[in-house]
RNA sequence: GGGGGCGUAGCUCAGUUGGUUAGAGCGCCGGCCUGUCACGCCGGAGGUCGCGGGUUCGAGUCCCGUCGCUCCCGCCA
């Protein structure tokens, strides 16, 4: 901690940072029983506060009740005490606790408030079911883990901030309560009482009050901002979360990128993420799809991908035929000398079809060719080639999916990444942080039949929109040990441009007005060239704190379900409410029998 | 919307092919203890086996349903 606290009547000091130099001195302090072990005649408490844990002693010979209290006293009871700081014996030294050289021989105990024996403990670390860790939150805050995690969070966001602002950025607020422009995820509507039948929506990302305060003039805009999405959770992604959200004018690429990395370079070294410093390498979508089957490749460890289609073109084998036939591809794999068992592989086909593949064919390296059930089909030459093209040595495990390119691709990256656990290729202790760029503006969505903005439909395109499957974005995204931290684009100022682009994902001009009409007048009235980024905080912090779940480095998180344990989140609300915005009700769902375990 | 895993004491878990009174560690309560720091020793309390139904002479165990948690796919421009 900075600062002493202010002496008060509870105390004048932090329990943690007491040391040998205030021997002597008479001290105040004040927080909950971590820990009490009880001699009889001796009384030894562990008391805590943010700051860490110092050991008082009470004798019975210290005055008043002190002793008295001091028996009374269970975990998490809240207390100050007074007394003199005495350095330890020698032999009695506690090398485990910052703080262990002294302790508190207390004179005065005061009890502020009792405690009942929390559902699991505080004083460790122990694993406890997530459901009630989050039903009592404000208990499990308590514990170490939660609080290591809090406060490396807020430095970060500090270290953002103080970055950003000694170059110029200035904070400023975006409203919560917007228009929803349905285009990309589900929004959180709120009805509104003064207009009943209109509503307003959360929103998704300040992406256009951004973009709307460049063309005000702002030049350098940043938020740490909250941004909601209606959509299904997952361990990395609930429906509010946070972003690092920034925009810059009169910039390019690099402008964006360069400003972006001394950030986050200042914030990986607040979190000891080992990592190296700027420029970072950046990749291109297609060479990362291509090597490592996936837009956010983690280059921690090699068994790159390969295409493999022409090798292997003209076999006998009429499945890999047929695919080539239908311009798909055949990618593949070397995951090394690894023999695998029947039951194994079919572990790997269903990784491969959870993925959206068919199957996943083997072969093992034998001499140069393969041994495997589909070696009767290659050619000796085809088997050779394919081998070396994979770098096979002898016994080594090749494995095949041959698909729609993009879907094999995927569906082996997945494998890729299930392998380089399962074979422990993962080094610990290595970060790799690297950006993904020249992004294909659209992606054919084939249910309906139209283009899909892969970024977002206001970032830039780049080439000719004769051939919109061609057309690359100006979108960066940054990708850290396979995470997706944050991505960002230089966007469309010129507004015949964003026409093209709302015409070309299939929104008509009366639609595209109607939802975003104020966004084309604005680009009408002097729109600079501008662009940004967004990084996500939640992922960030539990990055640095290697958390499987940004549940982990969240106060308060939602559960899978979208719900709160602790407030009972959401919840049916009176009908009086529900009249004054006009609504009528609505029985909740699942809530008619069962309980909680 | 789909698939996988889990649910037994306050917490973490064990519980054999269905079979007597469902166990352990920690925690909790009581007693003893003046140098512990995961204090120690002795004793004790504590269970709707998530919930509902079914099969069976008999269900924590098998079947069906349901609720909750969790991971993944879809979804997340």
């Amino acid at each position: 901690m900075k600062q002493p606290p202010r002496a008060n009547i509870y105390r004048d000091a932090w329990c943690g940072e007491l040391a040998a130099g205030r021997c002597g001195t008479d001290v105040r302090v004040a927080g909950w029983v971590h820990r009490r072990r009880d001699h009889g005649g001796l009384i030894f408490i562990d008391l805590r506060d943010r700051s860490g844990i110092v050991q008082l002693v009470i004798h019975p010979q210290a005055s008043g009740d002190a002793f008295a209290v001091s028996e009374s006293l269970r975990p998490e009871h809240v207390v100050s005490a007074e007394g003199e700081i005495v350095k330890r014996a020698e032999q009695n030294v506690n090398p485990n606790l910052p703080t262990g050289e002294i302790e508190i021989h207390v004179r005065s105990v005061q009890r502020l408030a009792t405690a009942e024996t929390p559902p699991f403990p505080v004083d460790e670390d122990t694993p406890v079911d997530e459901n009630i860790r989050l039903k009592y939150r404000y208990i499990d805050l308590r514990r170490r883990r939660m609080q290591e995690a809090l406060l490396l969070r807020n430095a970060v966001v500090q270290t953002m901030r103080d970055t950003l602002n000694d170059v110029d950025f200035a904070e400023i607020e975006t409203p919560i309560l917007t228009r929803s422009t349905p285009e990309g995820a589900r929004d959180f509507l709120v009805p509104s009482r003064l207009q009943p039948g209109n509503w307003y929506a959360l929103p998704q990302s300040p992406q256009l009050f951004k973009q709307l305060l460049m063309i005000s003039g702002y030049e350098r805009y940043y938020q740490i901002a909250r941004c909601f999405r209606d959509e299904d959770l997952r361990a990395d992604r609930q429906p509010e979360f946070t972003q690092l959200d920034m925009e810059l004018s009169f910039v390019e690429e690099d402008d964006v990128i360069a400003v972006t990395e001394a950030v986050m370079h200042a914030v990986f070294q607040v979190g000891g993420l080992d990592i190296a410093p700027p420029p970072w390498p950046r990749m291109g979508y297609d060479e990362a799809m291509l090597r490592f089957g996936s837009d956010r490749p983690d280059t921690r460890f090699g068994m790159e991908l390969f295409d493999l289609s022409e090798h292997l073109r003209g076999s006998e084998f009429r499945v890999f035929e047929s695919v080539l036939a239908g311009g798909g591809a055949i990618r593949a794999l070397n995951a090394g000398p690894h023999d695998m068992s029947r039951s194994e592989l079919e572990g790997l086909n269903e990784v491969i079809r959870r993925h959206g593949g068919q199957a996943v064919a083997h072969a093992y390296v034998d001499a140069g060719a393969w041994r495997s059930p589909i070696a009767k089909f290659f050619t000796e030459h085809q088997m050779r080639a394919a081998a070396s093209a994979l770098g096979g040595a002898e016994g080594d495990l090749l494995l095949f999916v041959a698909d729609e390119p993009t879907t094999a691709a995927e569906a082996l990256g997945a494998l890729r990444l299930e392998l380089g656990r399962r074979f422990n290729l993962i080094p610990a202790d290595r970060h790799d942080v690297l950006w993904v760029v020249d992004f294909p503006m659209f992606g054919w969505n084939a249910d309906e039949q139209r283009w899909d903005a892969l970024h977002h439909p206001f970032t830039a395109p780049k080439g000719s929109f004769d051939d919109p499957g061609s057309l690359r974005s100006r979108a960066y995204d940054l990708v850290v040990d396979g995470w997706e931290l944050g991505g960002g684009s230089i966007r469309i100022n010129d507004p015949e441009v964003q026409r093209q682009v709302f015409e070309a994902i299939g929104l008509s001009e009366d639609e595209a007005e109607r939802r975003f009409g104020f966004l084309l007048e604005a680009l009408r009235f002097g729109a600079p060239p501008h662009g940004g980024i967004a990084m996500g905080v939640d992922r960030v912090v539990a990055l640095m704190t290697g958390r499987e779940s940004i549940r982990e480095v969240i106060a308060f998180p939602k559960t899978a379900s979208g719900g709160d344990p602790l407030t009972g989140a959401p919840a049916p609300v009176d009908e009086r409410q529900l009249r004054d915005l006009g609504l009528r009700s609505m029985v909740p769902t699942g809530q008619t029998s069962g309980q909680s375990g």
